[in-house]
DNA sequence: TAATCGTGGAA
DNA sequence: TTTCCAAGATT
């Protein structure tokens, strides 16, 4: 309905002064952050805390400073160099999306949503993340800290919904402002915001700059309702974590595994089987239980 | 649409 | 100890 109005809302904009104010002093905010720097920090940054990625990034970098370096390096030193940063089909994504760069963007990161969202690893987020840092474009940025700040001081609901571009791109979209640098710093700031004050399990609205205007602070933080969100599978004992210790064996062998080198990683052959036979699929292990298995090249 | 995909730190 | 959560993308 705010949208519908034409003019946007007004209710993030007033976290610009806080940003400007308070913010960290982060990597990709440094002056002459390359579009590439951001490219490869958002990929980091895919479900991966801001302190993980930091020293992470930073390595990665100094190896490979530009996309044409990256795609001429293997794919198994990109999966190497990620160590554990976790999710490693990140890796080979990011990787990936070097090499296209190189052929079909002459080696230069794209500025445009559609041609970035055509790149491997690039969805909704990422594309504009990298449009709107590394480019200045006025474009929504929609992450899950924006959606706890949008579902929390524009709809006044304690908790944001699944994410959903038709649903977000225009609410956000209709809470920037027409300059450029201020629709810039009210994405970046809404992030911000959701990461140090519109936290998700204990939010300090006693410290929020949208204190006097947000929608679910002035209705009395009425609890979360409809149903809860599904709660993340154990671990400890999943296929993600078989994949994890069969990579991790890969990650520091010279040479190929053999099948039996594979197998001591996990007791159980069912589920052993399915974890190689998955990551197999994914383009993360080639190879065959006679002639060894190893990293993608 | 919903399930899947790592890993580690804090509550 | 267990649970929650972290700048998502893909199928």
């Amino acid at each position: 309905m705010p949208e519908s109005l034409g003019s946007g809302g007004d209710n993030l904009p007033a976290i610009v002064p806080w940003f400007r104010e308070n913010k960290r002093d982060l990597p990709w905010r440094r002056e002459g952050f390359t579009p590439w720097g951001t490219l490869v920090s958002e990929f980091m940054l895919q479900q991966t805390p801001v302190v993980r990625v930091i020293p992470r990034l930073a390595e990665w970098l100094e190896r490979w400073p530009t996309p044409a370096s990256l795609a001429a390096s293997p794919a198994s030193d990109a999966v190497r160099a990620w160590d554990r940063l976790g999710y490693p089909r990140r890796a080979l994504n990011l990787h990936a999306c070097a090499v296209a760069i190189t052929e079909r963007h002459g080696g230069v990161v794209p500025s445009d949503v559609s041609e970035l969202l055509a790149l491997p690893g690039i969805g909704d987020y990422t594309a504009r993340a990298i449009a709107a840092f590394a480019y200045g474009r006025r474009v929504p940025v929609v992450d899950t800290n924006v959606r706890r700040v949008l579902a929390r001081a524009v709809e006044g609901l304690a908790e944001p919904w699944a994410p959903n571009a038709k649903r977000d791109l225009p609410l956000m979209e209709g809470q920037l402002p027409p300059d450029l640098d201020d629709a810039r710093d009210t994405n970046a700031g809404a992030m911000e915001l959701g990461a140090l004050v519109c936290v998700a399990r204990t939010p300090r609205c006693d410290v929020c700059p949208l204190a006097d205007r947000c929608a679910w602070l002035l209705a009395g933080r009425p609890e979360h309702a409809g149903p809860k969100a599904r709660t993340q599978k154990k671990y400890e004992g999943s296929d993600r974590q078989v994949r994890g210790l069969i990579l991790r064996e890969l990650r520091a062998s010279d040479v190929p595994l053999t099948a039996a080198e594979v197998e001591s990683v996990w007791g159980e052959p069912a589920q052993r089987d399915r974890a190689l036979a998955s990551l197999l699929r994914d383009g993360l292990v080639t190879g065959s239980a006679d002639e060894g298995y190893s990293l993608p090249e």
